[in-house]
DNA sequence: CAGTAAATAAGAATGTTTCTTAACTAGGAA
DNA sequence: TTCCTAGTTAAGAAACATTCTTATTTACTG
């Protein structure tokens, strides 16, 4: 999630056995810009058109796949509308607001080991697990105001 | 999830505040018939086009919306693709096979318990919960064979 | 720096969902 | 029952989202 250099996106582009072209570090690049927004392909084309006005919607599109499948990016899961994708690849739950839908994450270590722990107990036969998230629906009270996640002393 | 008579679903429908017709009937009939498959737009169409050849998929669109909104059917959140429908509306969690495309109903009490405890103790500000679910991502082992999920003796 | 395999731009094609409008129908009133 | 009306539907156009095709360009190899 912290900045990266456009060598290190290089790097990383090289280590996953892809090119580095431009065009992948500035769909990488944006995509981190957007981080916590959980953008379209559309989103991120928006993002990066400015200044690189000759990249194509569906080089994009292309990109953010290859990218899915190399781990590099995660797609989100929502009720459907567009693909959506995160940056963050660290497990972590989402928040989806029905009314705004807005996707908003949240990270918690004590719900993460609690569901490690109730895993390990349970075994899914016929199936090879890559990761778990929570999602919350309902929503958003004040439309304008932030959603944050406390924990209450009991 | 039990079969309902056409009379049980005209009931339902007008207790909801729908006019009970017959396209929307034949709709919840088909989504409940297709129940576990987490059925598409179009694949309920399929599904009641035969016996009904004149209803339009626009139709089918429209009627799954208004379900989802009056809470007779949910929309199940997905990688993408189209929008899936889920006539099991109680809380439960789904099995995501990225190389299917399958999503697995999944269904655990002690599970429940758990994440209702755990968000008892936390406060998630300016949102308003209506339910949660996990999801399993992952992939099949033997794409013929079904998954299940089973309890491993400590 | 030349050769090659991979990636891209552009736009066509496909797939999914919503919108528009005229015709139809369920359910209430007479 | 029959009529009335608001709500619903069929059909297809339109909008939106995604993938595919092909000629051109580019990154990496030696």
């Amino acid at each position: 999630m912290q900045h990266l250099t456009r060598d290190e996106i290089r790097q990383s582009l090289t280590a996953c056995g892809l090119k580095a072209t431009h065009q992948r570090i500035v769909v990488l690049e944006a995509v981190a810009e957007l981080h916590g927004s959980h953008p379209t392909a559309e989103d991120v084309f928006q993002r990066l058109r400015p200044a690189n006005p000759t990249i194509s919607l569906g080089t994009v599109y292309k990109t953010l796949d290859t990218f899915t499948e190399t781990g590099m990016l995660r797609r989100v899961v929502s009720e459907g509308g567009s693909k959506r994708y995160d940056s963050n690849t660290m497990t972590h739950s989402h928040i989806y607001c029905s009314k705004t839908k807005e996707i908003v994450d949240f990270e918690d270590k004590e719900l993460e080991q609690l569901l490690i722990k109730f895993f390990s107990e349970r075994q899914v036969e016929n199936f090879e697990i890559k990761g778990f998230s929570i999602q919350l629906t309902g929503c958003k009270v004040e439309p304008d105001k932030k959603i944050s996640i406390t924990r209450v002393s009991k």
